[in-house]
DNA sequence: CACCTGACATAAT
DNA sequence: AATTATGCCAGGT
């Protein structure tokens, strides 16, 4: 069994920020990376993949740029998407009848 | 809508 | 240690 890799400088960023969205309301990588300074939203995407472990870490409220679901788990459709998108549901999140997220459920870590 | 480029961190070689 | 390849993107053409 590996053993587990003890989180990066950088992958604590992201999950500080994570904790940081209300409930109820969703951010994007491209705000989240801006928050972090970093202006690569690959990078946060891949900190998020690495460590869904953490029950507590809320990934998924994480979209895309466009508001749009984008992945989960390292998938882009299926069945985790799926999921990601009833808790976001749950959590009062809006959606649109196009897929799309609620503009007003895009936190944007008011600064 | 499809494709390419840009920017950034981690894993693997 | 350096380079290559990959990855829940973003932005522009």
């Amino acid at each position: 069994m590996e053993i587990e890799r003890p989180p990066t400088a950088f992958e604590n960023k992201v999950f500080d920020a994570l904790h940081l969205i209300p409930r109820g309301m969703v951010t994007t990588y491209g705000i989240l990376g801006n928050y972090i300074s970093c202006r690569s939203a690959q990078a946060i995407g891949q900190a998020l993949r690495r460590n869904p472990f953490t029950p507590g870490t809320p990934c998924h409220r994480v979209v895309k740029g466009d508001l749009t679901i984008g992945g989960f788990a390292g998938e882009r459709d299926g069945e985790p998407i799926r999921r990601k998108r009833n808790l976001m549901e749950s959590e009062g999140v809006r959606f649109l009848a196009n897929g799309s997220i609620d503009p007003k459920c895009c936190y944007r870590f008011d600064e």
